[in-house]
DNA sequence: TCTATAGTTCGATTATATTCGAACTATAGA
DNA sequence: TCTATAGTTCGAATATAATCGAACTATAGA
């Protein structure tokens, strides 16, 4: 079961990740990824797009570290790197998080 | 003496703020903001680019919210906004900012 | 009023991103 | 082995951004 390769933590830039940030659709796959808390898939974070959109979008949150990608099946597990990047960039992304969910 | 316009905080958006910080050119001229802690002129912040292509960039800081650029005689003084975005998005701008200064 | 200084705006060029259909790959299950 | 499902890759069209020279605006000071 071939995997996806992702980039180490530390070959991750700060302007990576704020530019995967920077886009809306990307945003809430990342809000809804750290709202359910457990991993999803794809099609589950499906945003009525085309799949090709959002496989693109994907690739760029992968690029940027915040997204691991498990091959399960047919199924791509989609999971936030929160620690890792907490690690090495701390508050940056729950902050971001925080934003996007005023409400707690 | 005119002055530049500047969005409101509540009219800033999350997006346009990842965007701005997105660019390593602004991201510099951020830091280096913070670093001195008080405002600069944009000449002082010249990172040996044309003026042309610093303006812009500052164009963008002030469009997201992050800059303040307030005219005084023919000097352009630069501020960073950063308690009121830390009103809206408490630790965004604070966590990047330490990320790009690791050593305090 | 003239000149120098600081920065913006304009316009053109080039680079980079987004979007999405169509073709493709890999696996599960019948 | 066939088919359905999940997602990626490719390629082309379109949109957005970066870059920078040249012309412009506004102010300070002589």
């Amino acid at each position: 079961m071939r995997q996806i390769k992702h980039p180490s933590i530390d070959q991750v830039e700060l302007t990576d990740i704020m530019y995967a940030l920077s886009d809306p659709t990307r945003l809430e796959i990342v809000g809804r990824l750290a709202n359910a808390g457990r991993k999803m898939t794809c099609g589950e974070l499906d945003l009525n797009r085309p799949k090709s959109s959002m496989s693109h979008h994907f690739k760029i949150l992968r690029a940027a570290g915040i997204v691991e990608t498990l091959i399960e099946g047919t199924e791509h597990m989609n999971a936030l790197r929160v620690e890792e990047i907490e690690q090495k960039f701390p508050g940056v992304l729950q902050s971001v998080l925080r934003a996007l969910n005023p409400t707690q």
